[in-house]
DNA sequence: CACTATACGGAATCATGGTTCCGCTTGCGT
DNA sequence: ACGCAAGCGGAACCATGATTCCGTATAGTG
């Protein structure tokens, strides 16, 4: 896990030709990347994301000049899904379902993908960027104004809670080998929300 | 970090003779660990740690067996504490506060000591292990059985969830070197108790 | 059907960090 | 003061896992 650059996934415009096999393994190797990651956490081996995509670590590695860059085109859709979702929960005429709605759906996929939480947790700077690619603070943070304003959510909450929050609710709910099973995180999600009702 | 049995610490009646120098030398291990784990996180370098103790690695190993048993020795500490506090914490008699009581020293613990939080999620075999050696289930469950039965606390929620949630309330708290400084224990910790209030 | 630029696979290479080993020191009983 | 078992330091060793390299294969083209 090294630091670097980035890697540039929709820049489709730029390499208009490339052979087809060549575009087909990419997005095979992104389809393996998504699950193994999600399946496995930040820990997966390069090689078994060749091995589940059926290429050789060379043919990752042409792709993504590291594991980090592969992780960072793959947090990117998660958070640009996480954006598309508070865009249309701005459109909710009330701002505390529209704010719920941002965090059951935020919560359900980061509960989905161990990788998103661990990388919330480790790699923040990763989180960060993927976030102000998409404008997802823009976003969140209307959607947290309009809720205070409506008088249903406590005051002091604040945008720069929500990475944290979210953090915490994906560490909390992973499951783990070892051990019990962890609390849903439908349940989580109730007892964070319940508590972010601004009190009576 | 290897799977091993495990660091018996408190076993002074068993190997009651060794030289003073090295019976100096365990305290300060320890200490220089209890600090750079607590500090830096589960990855610090033994040789930190026997940096910091004023000792070669050699030394480190001499006394634990391996990292994991150095940490578990740490862990043990830890919630042998929280067990202490839950004990007082039933003398509370507003159950509720007891409840709060323990979850708030817990909080303050985690939220301090990096590795707490980090070995909850990575490590949890060796957390129950250390929660099972002090009982802390039991008193736990005394206390939430409890505050269930005066009414103040939402009856859904188990003696099974406390680590999940305490793991989550350490990771979403904890500092990064990157990003933004996340948000207090002390406000995470409002929250999710007033998430786990009895529904008015 | 040749030809070549583009891709491919996966062994070899490197870096990191835990753990072991052993020759040297030193506390302490005589 | 002496002798030696207990203890010490830290270089060497190993395992793991990311990343590089290069000989081989093949899509695409004339």
């Amino acid at each position: 896990m090294t630091t670097t650059p980035s890697a540039l996934e929709p820049a489709a415009p730029l390499e208009p030709k490339q052979r087809a096999d060549a575009r087909r393994n990419r997005k095979r190797i992104l389809e393996a990347a998504r699950r193994q990651f999600s399946e496995h956490g930040l820990d997966v081996h390069i090689e078994e994301i060749a091995r589940a995509a059926g290429v050789g670590v060379g043919t990752v590695y042409r792709n993504f000049p590291n594991k980090e860059d592969l992780l960072q085109a793959l947090v990117d859709e998660r958070f640009a899904f996480f954006a598309e979702v508070a865009r249309t929960a701005l459109d909710d005429p009330d701002p505390w379902d529209g704010f719920r709605t941002l965090m059951r759906e935020s919560a359900r996929v980061t509960a989905e993908d161990r990788a998103v939480s661990e990388a919330m947790d480790q790699l923040p700077g990763l989180c960060n960027h993927a976030a102000e690619k998409v404008g997802l603070d823009e976003l969140a943070g209307e959607l947290i104004e309009r809720a205070q304003a409506s008088g249903a959510m406590r005051a002091d909450f604040t945008i720069d809670d929500i990475p944290s929050v979210m953090c915490g609710l994906g560490r909390a709910t992973a499951s783990r080998d070892d051990g019990p099973p962890p609390i849903s995180w439908e349940r989580y999600l109730e007892i964070i929300l319940a508590g972010l009702r601004a009190p009576a």
